[in-house]
DNA sequence: TGTTAGAATTTTATCGTTAGAATTCAAAGT
DNA sequence: ACTTTGAATTCTAACGATAAAATTCTAACA
């Protein structure tokens, strides 16, 4: 491959010039940079990105920290990071942190040893405190679906209680009234705030939280057959189903089609996150939008922004969840 | 950050010896070694990868292009990448190509750049001849999911034609024989195997094949409601539907129940892929199985094989799809 | 004790680029 | 014609590591 060097003796002028035209930015004359170009062409010339961040300091790579690499909702936020980054000429170099503290600590370790400009993270198990003091570092750290307590500038965030809230006072508008919930993993900030969300709707409404009708489940689909195995096997009577996300809702429609019941008459169900396949259960899911994409698109531009010095950024730090009504819940009235 | 100097200096050795502690492979005395690993304790040193991959003209990066970030086909296949190459140490720069030529070669210009030790594609749009070429330069490349002519060594592959075959089969089994036909864009190679399995499973069975249940989807969920409309509204007569991905069998599952349809009862269905969520559609989705998580593993092994010289890797370069079983087909006799 | 082989270590050049200082150039002002 | 000035360009030293050649050390052997 051409380097910088054979480009400038083929166009007859020194590295610095040619390094100019590179990186547009400083001025050349027309004539020159014509000549550079066409050698440029000629060789097939193209910049040796390692080089160019040793000598710049500058990597033009962000790091993404998610907790899975499949999944739905994982999917579209990376989808949009990824698009808006890539359309300003930076690259992401992502890896996963499976939603175990020591996976994630190692993979920030990872991002951080390949001199990433910044990084952004979807953390779940990693401690505020070990953020707080990884933001000391030198590094820039973003922070994606997570307020991290005085450091509101780096998050994107969605108001998860709010969410909550919404789930279950859709739910209860409906006419239910005994209503089961199965959260996320408790050491989950977004599990804690989506059920402090339902708490508050509940007692807004005068109804009791029982714990009988609480399950911990894992955001995945067994979490959701799980719960409202668990439930059923309870005898207890209820006739609605709150799932802290739509993975879970998923599992627990199948499993409560499995033991005979009828969807949505024999139990009203509601998810949260509104992936692509809430639309094509059956009933159809209701559920609140999480709006990760356009967060995944924001995280970018965050990053653009203060890293980047890109101008005209308006960013939006956090966002609020949505109803989404379709046909899994009845109105019992 | 400290650099290898100051370890160097800290630990009264030269930087040469430093870099060999570091690169544990050759020789240095136990005594400096220890000395050495104080030092770089001391200062938190930590290599400069942008460094060492210039001088060493490695990156331990591998680049892959996937066509999309999100969806569940991807997220397996990527998931599977990275998992491996992660326990070796190395890393994945992603970017996607959405099934455009331009985007494809783009990324794939993009990645080279990147100074990528590797690259693993998922391509669709670009041409056979394209890619040919482009294994003539310097990058090493490797394929996921798509048999390149002459490249087979370079090659993950999935026998679509099997599975278009198998699922066909299975479906005629069934007693069906008026059998539509939902496909995958015609320009990608996965929908023209799996379009020829099809076919090939229909003459062996004495059936032919009629354009007129053919449609051609897009691999997303309207595709499958687009092509499922298009045959209702052609007043044909069809017991089963084969269509081929996930994602649109869902789609035909939705509209199907929309237009009134009693699945299966009315109406069988195929799809293609066992996707996660193929469990979790009503009927539950009997399928073709696509070990694509596997393949990303052996994908990277492949790549951890021969460029970074792994040993003990032994290689499958062709995978073959299986039928799962599921609901959404019954037995018409 | 003097050689010598092999291990351990250091020296030095290099990877391909950027960035700031230094220089040259060209047009304008006096 | 002679500065002056600012633009255009070149020079040179990094950036932080690796790798090959050169050197020094160590211990074993004659």
């Amino acid at each position: 491959m051409a380097t910088i060097y054979e480009v400038s003796k083929l166009a007859g002028v020194s590295l610095a010039t040619v390094s100019r035209v590179i990186n547009k930015n400083s001025r050349v004359s027309d004539k020159t940079r014509l000549k550079v170009q066409d050698a440029m062409k000629e060789l097939g010339y193209r910049p040796n990105s390692i080089a160019q961040s040793l000598a710049s300091n500058r990597s033009n790579s962000v790091g993404i920290l998610v907790s899975e690499l499949h999944g739905p909702f994982f999917g579209q936020m990376m989808a949009g990071i990824e698009a808006e980054l890539r359309a300003a000429g930076k690259h992401v170099i992502i890896t996963c942190g499976h939603s175990e503290e020591d996976k994630e600590k190692d993979g920030i370790e990872f991002l951080i040893s390949r001199n990433c400009d910044a990084i952004i993270l979807h953390v779940e198990a990693v401690s505020d405190a070990y953020l707080i003091d990884l933001c000391k570092g030198k590094m820039p750290v973003y922070f994606m679906s997570r307020l991290v307590e005085g450091l509101n500038d780096n998050c994107i965030s969605l108001d998860n209680e709010l969410g909550g809230y919404l789930a279950t006072q859709s739910v209860l508008e409906q006419g239910h009234s005994a209503i089961a919930y199965i959260a996320g993993p408790e050491f989950k900030a977004d599990s804690k705030d989506r059920l402090a969300g339902h708490k508050r709707a509940l007692a807004d409404n005068n109804i009791a939280f029982s714990d009988t009708l609480y399950f911990e489940g894992d955001f995945k689909e067994t979490g959701g057959s799980d719960g409202l195995k668990c439930f059923i096997e309870s005898k207890q009577e209820f006739s609605a189903l709150i799932c802290a996300n739509d993975e879970m809702a998923s599992g627990a429609i199948t499993y409560g089609r499995e033991q005979g019941l009828s969807l949505p008459k024999d139990l009203s169900i509601i998810g949260f996150d509104n992936i692509i396949f809430a639309r094509h259960t059956y009933p159809k899911l209701t559920t609140i939008d999480n709006p990760v994409n356009l967060m995944g698109h924001m995280a970018a531009k965050l990053v653009l922004k203060n890293i980047y010095k890109q101008k005209d950024m308006s960013i939006t730090h956090s966002f609020e969840p949505t109803l989404i009504t379709r046909d899994s819940v009845i109105n019992k009235t």
